[in-house]
DNA sequence: TGACACCAATCTGTGCAGGCATAAAAATAA
DNA sequence: TTATTTTTATGCCTGCACAGATTGGTGTCA
């Protein structure tokens, strides 16, 4: 995936501070980079930028370059959000992002009903059918596919691009919970329900009904989903200072 | 505010892109650049990594810097909303903003009401106190600051990053409504109860109180800030394809 | 002797200039 | 149409000068 040499660069510094490889505090001299990554002075600086960008480092001169801990790092950062995922920090990441999608996902599919534009409606309804019936042939494998989709549709159709943009670590839960086996072999009724129910409502613009029924989805999708992340701990950040 | 060179060029090309005087689909030469803004070829390379990050450009070999549109914008990345508040879109960006909030803060008063460290408790207590007194005062200034130090303590007290880093945008919005003049002239006597509930039920650990009490705040708030961006149109991005 | 202010040495990121390699578009030939 | 060559802008590398922060030493005064 890494193609060009300081994405490279970006993804070995990146995964190892993350992971905890480079602890908080560490102090890297480009130099030292240079040479044990045997790259150019210009794509370390490169990536040092992006990181630096990530919230992971913080370069200053005379000191190096410092490797800040986990309250500094963007949580919204796709990479961010990768590398979490590929860590030991696995849980509390699907954590945030359920807590985060429970949050957003009923006001989504509330303002779909309001604002989707004709298109989306329709696709919904196709999406939602198709989930019946492969659900109920049991073929999790597109089922899967289908529901990522739904969701991200859902997302996109509410008209608010901060709500569309997390369709992308959404997939990446719905992907996780299949393939760690926390689906049933093959889905509740209920829930082929619910997602036929909010289907028909953003179609026939009934807000209310597109909310309570993704509200069921969501209660579901929690209570399956939690026991992955049970003794987590919480990440409570200092509240930043109000400045002006 | 940008010290280093590279963030200058960061932040001349990025407001310009955001404002449109860039269009979407220009194509910017490297070399041109360093020309025009009279700085050399690695600060130049710096900063179109950043602008890359942000979504704003896209550059390749052979064809130059392409100028990417909104839908690729990452709207969570902090420069990106600034840029957004400073331009025509300032509309839109409240009201997604403002979106967002509703559907978190609720969830965010829930869990730190089951979560939060007592510290926090604590501070919301004392917060909420002195909002009550400077808003009967009519002491707006100060009623803001703790205003957004109030609801920064709720989203850090969640335990959940992704909420917590909300709170510098956030504590924009709620600038933004006063110098708009979208307050009245002293804080609706609701209000001031409301947040006095929220900051009770967490410190009681009342999780249905707070995300009650919180939901109250979050639709008199809407009520108040809707009439901005009346007319703003929405942004419909095209969902990702769901690719493994 | 000891505390403190000030200055110089040093170290490291930042910025500059120019070179070669390479990939992808465009033009040309088959 | 298809294959090949040419063009051209970014990717990558290197040597050099500068700026700013830390450190340590120096001198002054109590």
């Amino acid at each position: 995936m890494a193609t060009s040499l300081h994405a490279h660069v970006v993804e070995h510094l990146g995964s190892r501070i993350i992971s905890g490889q480079i602890p908080r505090g560490s102090i890297i001299l480009a130099a030292d980079l240079e040479q044990k990554l045997q790259v150019s002075r210009s794509v370390i600086r490169e990536a040092i930028r992006v990181l630096a960008q990530c919230g992971l480092v913080n370069s200053t001169k005379r000191v190096g370059i410092r490797v800040l801990g986990a309250e500094s790092w963007n949580p919204y950062d796709d990479h961010v959000i990768r590398w979490r995922l590929a860590s030991d920090q696995k849980g509390a990441q699907l954590r945030s992002l359920t807590e985060l999608r429970i949050s957003v996902e009923p006001m989504a599919a509330e303002l779909a009903a309001e604002f989707a534009p004709e298109a989306m409606r329709k696709e919904l309804m196709m999406l939602s059918a198709q989930m019946n019936h492969y659900g109920r042939q049991g073929d999790l494998r597109r089922f899967l596919e289908l529901d990522i989709r739904f969701h991200a549709v859902v997302l996109a159709a509410s008209g608010n691009e901060m709500f569309a943009n997390l369709s992308t670590p959404i997939g990446a839960i719905l992907r996780g919970r299949t393939e760690l086996g926390l689906m049933p072999e093959r889905p509740h009724e209920e829930a082929l329900l619910w997602h036929q129910s909010v289907a028909d409502a953003i179609s026939n613009s009934d807000a209310a009904s597109a909310r309570k029924n993704m509200e069921s989805i969501m209660r579901r999708t929690h209570n399956e989903i939690c026991s992955l992340w049970d003794g987590a701990p919480r990440l409570f950040v200092n509240p930043a200072k109000s400045s002006q």
